[in-house]
DNA sequence: AGCCTTCCTGACCATTCGGTCAAGAATTTT
DNA sequence: AAAATTCTTGACCGAATGGTCAGGAAGGCT
């Protein structure tokens, strides 16, 4: 009987497939979302038949939710991360510089999570009112302490969070039009973004 | 004979018609990208029937089309209104105030920009590579002329305005992820939003 | 009024989509 | 090797989708 989704006690091919269908789907939903997906697209991105794609997961639903469930856990990391420090701008950079790493490592990621999003979240609502919102929460305060202990400049911890989140994830969500604009993909690209990023957020948090 | 897009010389139901239909297509294709939305969707939407739309317009194409020229538009002003000033920190600000305002004014045609770039931008590469391209290009030179000037600090003037966009339309186009971290839709969001980013652009070109 | 044009829609069509299934191929187990 | 299990696929199905068309309804003009 067709097992999906656990990786957990699965013979080789299986572990195989179902990574080769996960990777496959990524491309595809963070390119067109999930309704602009079709199976069959996946299946040819994976070089395999889609009856074979529906052996391994029970259905496109099912996929896409695989995905947002990684996305998610990974999502959140970077932002736990972040803790009470002597330097909380240098703490604050460092979170920064993750988040841009992680747009750069992986742009996909990136791509679901905003498709997602835009479409009005209709999958990961109920994530984003929970434990995203209550981890939030929980670094406003810290950030709010900081600010109280006077360490960095007085300002609104949620919109600083914002501010931090859609610059970094620019460069993966828009990556077209960074390039379209910039010319041809450069080297030099990320790291000219981590320094501005660098020096924006070190201004804006200086007491 | 149908005619379609023009809004010259039409009769009034015409113009009623189409700006009903385009309207409706924005609801929907800002929401669920190209490939996601549907005639029917649209027809829906618009109250009308789904071979009434296609009397009015040619296709789905069309319609979509449509409403990206009227964006690209609007899109390109505020950044074309920034020019030489004797206060470049208040000029650019100036900027980022426009920018948000029109976040908070037209979340749809922002979440209709998005949508297309995340998905590659099939639809208006060329009027990146083309008009938005030369046009950031010259800004890029003007707040380099600043600096040079020793009037901002040094920065990377492309990154500069990459800031200035994804922190603006991330309130439009993550709209739901910032409700979700911030509760219920407050009065005041964009107030505290202008002054965050306000405070955030004048500490970042503070000489 | 009567005539002409514009506007609107039910019925229809070809294609695509998500998903099923029976039967065969490959692999593993004994 | 034989048996049992897992894996794979061509053919198929019902629903949805983009789009067409003939003919009728409504609006404008004299």
């Amino acid at each position: 009987m067709a097992r999906a989704a656990g990786t957990k006690g699965q013979t080789r091919i299986q572990r195989e497939k179902t990574e080769q269908i996960l990777n496959a789907a990524l491309n595809v939903f963070s390119t067109y979302g999930f309704r602009g997906s079709t199976i069959d697209q996946i299946a040819i991105e994976a070089g395999l038949s889609k009856p074979n794609i529906l052996y391994y997961f029970d259905g496109k639903d099912t996929i896409h939710g695989v995905l947002l469930a990684r996305l998610l856990e990974s999502w959140l990391e970077p932002l736990e991360h972040m803790q009470d420090s002597d330097d909380p701008i240098s703490e604050i950079c460092a979170y920064v510089t993750r988040k841009l790493e992680m747009a750069r490592d992986f742009p996909r990621e990136s791509r679901l999570f905003a498709n997602e999003i835009l479409q009005g979240a209709p999958h990961i609502i109920d994530d984003l009112t929970g434990p995203l919102r209550a981890l939030t929460q929980h670094k406003a305060e810290l950030i709010q302490s900081w600010i109280t202990a006077g360490k960095i400049a007085p300002l609104d911890p949620h919109h600083l969070i914002f501010s931090i989140w859609s610059t970094t994830q620019h460069y993966a969500d828009f990556d077209v039009q960074v390039n379209a604009v910039l010319g041809p993909q450069s080297s030099d690209r990320f790291e000219n973004a981590a320094a501005h990023l660098d020096h924006m957020f070190r201004a804006t948090l200086k007491p």
